[in-house]
DNA sequence: ATATCCTGTCATTAT
DNA sequence: ATATAATGACAGGAT
């Protein structure tokens, strides 16, 4: 954990999130360095049992990254590393403060509007992918002037507060410009002033600008609520996951009409057009009372302030005073133990070695998340048994972190749910229809303890919970049947992955054999070729040195009757061609004469 | 309707 | 002796 915290102060955390609402998964993890691979579950989602034995990682691995065989998402999945690896390639940027606001600009062109609203079904990718590279993003800095033609460029803007405090940067200095980013929809305000935001977080290739500046000054409304997102980044993901559902299901449901479109026409970039993007989706449900508002205008989307309540994110605008405090590392490790939005709720981590206390929620945390992968099924319903029977308060988000951080699944087996939006009335039937036997058992016997619970303490805790807690004998043997059988879950699921693991290496080995069977017959049908060649260069020698000898009759020697031999000496010898057996022992005697006489 | 795959579970054995 | 891991086999649901 001190290395995570270490890493919210390094500010990395925020760029995570930053690209992470624009579709960008990040990998913390790798920048970890293995300091705290934990991490990785930000992107394992509920496949992460198999981490819990390293061989896994030998297969079906992108990066380090277990990626299902069947996993629909690879797309998904493959142009984000590359996105990152590109973002990578030009540089880390450098936050030398613990704070760090981003600001989002967006620019809408009025000529462009409307189409940019009918491109957000689907044609984001292509607009992306037209964009010139290396755009120099100053030109969409508000004193830049104008944007030309391309009417969903954002510019995403870093302060940070020490540095412009320090003089270190000045206004609208470019410290690491990455790439425009063309949103396909374009991001608007409601009348109120909160922002909306309308963007496809399908899109795959967006292009950020990072940009220094000092404007926070001239932004005291926005600076206080969207400062650093700190430990915000799963609710980020929440919504995107949210947005990308929804959008998905009912693409154009949510773009602005034509005529909103005109009054969301052309916004000419302004300081104070400048969102807090760090602070999304808290800026979403915090008014924002900036003086875009007016600029702004129109457009307003609702869609995102549906996915926010939703999500349960209503209080996300007291959040920013939390995450700030997670600036501090005493304030962190409170922050961490009593939030659902800690890291490790996320981790994956090794049972804490030290937490034998059951109401202990760090351990518990740690634990479930050791197994989340265990089932994706017993996953979510597991931990909605903690919100409901735990004697730890895990609130809601640990629900919403663990199914919106994880890559998109798939569907739920068994139970024939998919990861998509529900309305209020599916998802309050979703506990009651989640609950996997042994958890309506457990909840049947009145055990205090959820399945993973069961399942994850250590056994001597284990033990000491079935002599204390004054169990029947029922009870007892539900309990122990419950952490079998989870045990057993999980070993199979080990052991699946293991077999496969052996199916794909011994693939693999068929493979390489084969093609070493066709190296070596190549290579033989090349040592043919050259012996056959060789052979015909010493017939020719052959007959070439007999041509120019003579038997004792004066005629010339003929291949068909002599053969010339390398001794081991060195010495050629004329050999007599073998006569058939007819020629009998004159043959012998004429061999020997002539031997005789060439020697 | 059928085949195939996936997952949970049980039984058994190994550690 | 006990707990747990590993694994084959089976059942049931999903595709």
């Amino acid at each position: 954990m001190q290395f995570a915290k270490k890493y919210f102060t390094d500010g990395l955390i925020q760029l995570t999130i930053l690209l992470s609402l624009i579709g960008v998964r990040v990998d913390i993890d790798s920048y970890l360095n293995g300091y705290y691979s934990p991490l990785i579950e930000i992107n394992l989602g509920p496949s992460s049992a198999y981490t819990q034995t390293p061989f896994h990682s030998l297969r079906d691995t992108l990066d380090g990254y277990s990626v299902h065989p069947k996993c629909p998402e690879l797309d998904y999945f493959f142009a984000s590393r590359r996105l990152l690896d590109e973002v990578r390639s030009l540089g880390s940027p450098r936050f030398p403060s613990p704070q760090l606001n981003a600001w989002l600009v967006h620019q809408v062109h009025q000529a462009d509007c409307g189409q940019k609203s009918d491109s957000s079904n689907g044609d984001a990718e292509e607009e992306d992918s037209t964009e010139p590279e290396g755009r120099d993003v100053r030109e969409h800095l508000p004193d830049s002037g104008q944007e030309e033609g391309d009417s969903s460029q954002v510019v995403v803007v870093l302060e940070t507060g020490p540095c412009c405090d320090t003089g270190a940067c000045d206004g609208s200095k470019l410290v690491n410009p990455f790439h425009t980013l063309p949103l396909a929809s374009p991001m608007t305000t409601n009348p109120s002033g909160a922002l909306s935001c309308r963007a496809s977080f399908t899109q795959l290739c967006p292009r950020l600008s990072w940009l220094e500046t000092d404007r926070q000054r001239d932004r005291p409304g926005l600076s206080g609520q969207c400062s650093s997102a700190g430990a915000g980044h799963r609710p980020v993901q929440c919504l995107q996951r949210r947005c990308e559902s929804r959008e998905h299901q009912s693409a154009g449901r949510h773009h602005v009409p034509a005529h909103n479109g005109a009054a969301a026409e052309h916004r000419p970039i302004l300081p104070g057009l400048a969102l807090g993007l760090a602070a999304l989706p808290f800026a979403s449900v915090c008014n924002y009372t900036g003086s875009s508002s007016q600029g702004l205008g129109g457009g307003l989307d609702e869609a995102v302030f549906d996915h926010i309540n939703q999500l349960g994110l209503e209080g996300l605008d007291s959040m920013d005073q939390q995450l700030l405090s997670c600036l501090d590392p005493q304030l962190l490790e409170d922050f961490d133990s009593d939030s659902g939005l800690s890291l490790e709720s996320s981790s994956g981590g090794p049972a804490s070695p030290g937490s034998s206390d059951m109401s202990s929620s760090s351990s518990l945390c740690e634990e479930e998340c050791g197994a989340t992968g265990y089932s994706s099924e017993v996953d979510s319903k597991s931990l909605l048994d903690h919100t409901s029977w735990s004697p730890v308060d895990l609130s809601e988000n640990v629900w919403h972190d663990h199914s919106y951080a994880s890559p998109p699944p798939l569907t739920y087996p068994h139970k024939g749910i998919k990861e998509e939006p529900l309305s209020d009335e599916e998802e309050c039937g979703l506990e009651e229809r989640e609950l996997s036997r042994d958890e309506v058992r457990a909840r049947a016997m009145c055990l205090p303890f959820s399945v993973l619970q069961i399942v994850n303490m250590p056994v001597e805790e284990f033990l000491e919970v079935l002599d204390s807690h004054g169990f029947s004998a029922e009870q007892v043997t539900l309990l122990r049947d419950i952490r079998r059988r989870g045990k057993n879950k999980l070993a199979a699921q080990n052991c699946r992955k293991r077999k496969l693991d052996a199916i794909t290496g011994l693939q693999e080995e068929v493979a390489r054999l084969q093609a070493q069977r066709d190296r070596l017959l190549r290579e033989k049908r090349l040592t043919a070729k050259t012996m056959c060649a060789v052979g015909q260069q010493i017939q020719q020698l052959t007959r070439d040195v007999l041509s120019r000898l003579r038997d004792p009759l004066g005629q010339p020697l003929t291949p068909d009757r002599y053969s010339l031999q390398c001794g081991a000496n060195g010495r050629v010898v004329l050999v007599p061609a073998r006569r058939p057996a007819v020629s009998g022992a004159s043959g012998n005697k004429t061999d020997k004469r002539k031997k005789g006489k060439k020697q």
